[in-house]
DNA sequence: GGGACTTTGAGAACGATTGCACAAGCGCGG
DNA sequence: CCGCGCTTGTGCAATCGTTCTCAAAGTCCC
């Protein structure tokens, strides 16, 4: 069982990289890790690794640093990643269809095991080895499946209704790619991913790396600024 | 010109919201509003509006509220969308595919002017309107085309190279999708979307909610906890 | 067995962000 | 022209997150 301990959300925000970094290091068969090295595998400083595990438990031993296996298995059993996930993808546009075949949700625990679509000419067609469901049978799919989590790749218009849709179906965790803000009752989780946000917020920063030039290239000056 | 101000990084992450919800507002012909109203637009709280938009200025009007038109323009000019940005994909696989496809991006100002993979059988082929460039190329289509902004949609182990290549081009904004940590000189600003780390952090939650039980579904208690 | 060296874990200082509370400013109606 | 109601802008306190620092605890070598 996870640690009753409540961790901040910040520290949880970062566990998946460490878990990919671990991933990586228990491949060269390395049996353990500093959190100095652990650090540069996931690129944040070594005052953090340690603060962050030290959430988890003491599971460090000093002098020597992490054992990987071990510290694999406390995170994934933290993340809730010692079994696979089934998910379902609600719009079958041109996102949904390729998150419907991107591979790195497998490769991680995340099965979709369900593609649902308003569209009725979108029904009944085939992605990858999954036929599109209509938007009604959500309820009956989320329930065959025992399905906990879905996505939203929908238009804007369209992602309210869906989460409501979800939520009443028995989803508790949702990721919304639709570039709206939905709202659901407490006790669902909700996150964002907004791709155009991102460019923007890409922008603000590159706006002012060249003052008053419309962004061309040319020997543009290094400025000391970063984007976190 | 942009306001010389320091403008706090969680600001301008929360400015594309207000942009957003902007952008809602002025379609319905409002010529006002309070700061309550676009809070409830942007899914955060007023005061939190008022503090974000105070350091862009002080553009409101005290009893009244803010005027859209105005406030859409300072906020874009700030975010430096008052132009179109040229943008190049690297990596045409599935997910390059979708961005590349994707409405939502040229629908905010950035144009996708470029697809580029290391793949010499996808070189040539088209996509959309645009025909993919190989690697090598780089320098020149970034040149030729003014880009400052590159996505990187590659596998995780080409990433770090890819980055490297674009910031060798010129490329001085980059928005990685690949699961892998990338690291860029000071002066470039990276950000980074990992699709899978969402569903993990999700997972956290999820597996907190129904106690040592694996995540399937049934009658899922309703616990006060939410994700930011 | 003991001393030098390494690395964790945590307390404390620091910095960033959030939320509260309210004075100041503006429009409107009388 | 004045007072009232509304809404902004901002000082302040509280919270959250990061970084520094160092004692404690372990390994390794002799």
């Amino acid at each position: 069982m996870p640690s009753a301990r409540r961790i901040p959300e910040a520290t949880v925000a970062r566990l998946p990289l460490y878990y990919r970094a671990l991933l990586e290091t228990a491949d060269q068969h390395v049996g353990t890790v500093s959190s100095e090295r652990l650090a540069t595998l996931a690129g944040v400083n070594a005052a953090k690794v340690r603060k962050d595990l030290s959430y988890l438990g003491s599971y460090g031993t000093r002098g020597v640093g992490y054992d990987v296996e071990f510290l694999l298995h406390q995170i994934s059993r933290e993340l809730g990643l010692t079994h696979d996930w089934p998910v379902v993808i609600v719009g079958v546009g041109n996102l949904g269809h390729a998150l419907a075949n991107y591979r790195g949700f497998g490769a991680r625990g995340f099965q979709i095991v369900a593609l649902v679509d308003a569209d009725p000419t979108k029904v009944g067609t085939r992605v990858g080895d999954l036929s599109v469901a209509a938007l009604d049978d959500l309820p009956r799919v989320v329930a065959d499946c025992g399905i906990a989590i879905g996505i939203i790749a929908t238009p804007a218009g369209a992602a309210q209704e869906v989460a409501d849709r979800l939520v009443d179906a028995g989803v508790t965790s949702i990721l919304n790619f639709a570039p709206a803000v939905v709202s659901v009752p407490t006790g669902v989780s909700l996150r964002k991913v907004d791709l155009a946000i991102e460019l923007q917020i890409l922008s603000f920063y590159q706006q002012r790396k060249v003052p008053g030039v419309d962004g061309q290239r040319g020997d543009v000056p290094r400025a000391a600024e970063g984007v976190g």
